[in-house]
DNA sequence: TTGTAAGCGTTATCAC
DNA sequence: GTGATAACGCTTACAA
């Protein structure tokens, strides 16, 4: 019997079973070993309530089949999603997730490197801002929406596309003035493609747009400012606006409510990201480019975990869907 | 100079550095060591880019400073902001989080729990629902919203007094015939108090209540039901409603919406969570009893990781507030 | 203070 | 198949 209050190691099981240590590490990795060998560690094992050491064996492999997620938080739909769909996946790969919140805060994404790195995790999934991640080369990494560095791909949706989807759409549902809205990170990153889709459609079809860019460190001030601007005292300026995130349609939304404005009668919104109420069964706040967020999930631990490492694509952006959410004339 | 291709150690640190290996580990461990010592142990290190082996440390010292949190899914807006915070938290005070999935499965309960004890997490944050999950005794576990066995402290918001409240909240806003819905797993908890708080209000202040439970087995559609037949055709069975869930009251006000009843003029919602769009900077769904979720995180951490963890609560209620949401009359 | 050496639980490699 | 043994990287007595 192996000393109260300690978990009983392979040793423990190797003598209650009245085996080799060996045959018992044997039977836990899956060696072929005499079925009634195997037997009796088996029960042994649930006997004493064995289970493997991760922390010995990571130490003895250098392996520990833990991925870190690193990301700015938890407390958004769309990366909240995102952590449940790249835990679920992990899960049935076998490994475990380590989660990682960081606020936006560039010396917090340092720290979280730091921290995942002495914990000796096989690789990183990373939503990450800073301009001078350093990541070091030893170790796999994977981006999600953001160029880090050559040599480290980056999974987004399709930006340039769903940018251009909701011009297309919009125009196609009638709109003449259409506008571009953007609050985000002053940092760059693959998201800023959804405007620039969006102004290249209607560069190529003719069609004259207007884009506003704000940075979200003023807060939303400038742009409900914007909005007063042009669309107060029965001004219409704009029959259709195209906003970097759904939160933000929500947000202009709400505002235009306010300003007398109807959606979608006099002006037509459309977001992106394809967040939904409470939980991805829920309805969706607006008229949405749908960003694949299981197959981005599915794609960054595919890329993260494969065996050959050499020559993977430095982007790869999946396909976006428009969905109708009501802020459209359909 | 070591073996490229594998990550520095203590060892090759006290080379670089000319000291020896236990010196490296003082410096590392905060332990006072020369000054000119700790100085070229440090320049060593960073030279190097050495980092500890946490897989090393927990093996020799058996802890690991890693807790494991267990939830249905981070896809909700309410475990989604509990995740945050508690990582946020553990994160202060130096451990990091493993998260593990569930997808309310018993069987993949049982399977976490395996797989974070192999991980040798120093204790668990569980929101559960087998009803016989077996932690083992020898690892600190906190369970919330849910009682799991005698020994195991839960800490929830104070469900009984939220739904009082909420009753209060709608007879003192003009509701004669009050109506208690709820929708959710079969599997009884804490959460299941806020109807009692409900009913125990409406009962002790002569207030005639019904109450209605549907299994969350079978969807939505018999609650439809229900609506349509105390609401269909004018009929005004009940002139307010206290939903057990923000999603519960939002998805009736959408489906009274389409029945032509008036929110909050012909019945008045309220739900329970306090879950907000996007994230919990955003508005509110419906009016609500709002849960401390901020709190309820720290209490969490603060129980598990407490240093005596002899006569701990066998559970805690933490205060629940009342928010106008814009489905009441206020 | 510093250096040394034992040991944490596993895996892998021997000769048997 | 067994049994012994050497790593893996670190912490911690203990000796110098």
């Amino acid at each position: 019997m192996s000393r109260a209050g300690k978990s009983p190691t392979m040793k423990d099981v190797a003598r209650e079973a009245g085996v080799a240590l060996g045959t018992v590490s044997k039977v836990f990795n899956g060696i072929p070993v005499g079925k009634s060998y195997r037997q009796k560690v088996e029960e042994a094992a649930n006997r004493l309530g064995y289970s493997v050491n991760n922390y010995a064996r990571g130490l003895r492999a250098d392996k520990t089949r833990t991925v870190a997620l690193i990301l700015p938080s938890t407390d958004h739909m769309f990366f909240a999603a995102l952590a449940d769909h790249i835990c679920d996946i992990l899960t049935k790969r076998d490994y475990r997730m380590l989660l990682a919140i960081t606020r936006d805060d560039p010396s917090a994404e340092a720290r979280c490197i730091q921290m995942v790195r002495q914990n000796r995790v096989d690789g990183i999934i990373g939503l990450t801002y800073s301009d001078d991640l350093d990541v070091g080369d030893d170790l796999p990494f994977i981006s999600i929406d953001r160029f880090v560095s050559p040599g480290i791909p980056c999974v987004s949706s399709d930006n340039f596309s769903g940018g251009s989807m909701a011009a297309e759409k919009l125009v196609r549902l009638g709109c003449k003035r259409p506008l571009f809205l953007r609050t985000g990170s002053h940092v760059s990153g693959e998201t800023d493609k959804r405007g620039a889709g969006f102004m290249a459609w209607c560069q190529m079809n003719d069609v004259a747009c207007e884009a506003r860019r704000f940075d979200d460190r003023e807060g939303m001030e400038p742009v409900f400012a914007f909005l007063d601007e042009h669309f107060s005292d029965g001004r219409r300026d704009f029959d259709g606006v195209f906003c970097s995130t759904d939160m933000l349609a929500h947000r202009v939304h709400r505002h235009l409510e306010g300003l007398g404005v109807k959606v979608p009668e006099d002006v037509q919104l459309i977001g992106y990201d394809g967040v939904r109420c409470f939980n991805s069964e829920g309805e969706l706040f607006c008229s949405t480019i749908v960003q694949p967020v299981r197959q981005m999930a599915e794609t960054a631990v595919d890329m993260l975990l494969r065996e050959d490492r050499t020559k993977l694509p430095a982007l790869i952006c999946l396909p976006v869907s428009y969905a109708a959410g009501g802020t459209t004339r359909e």
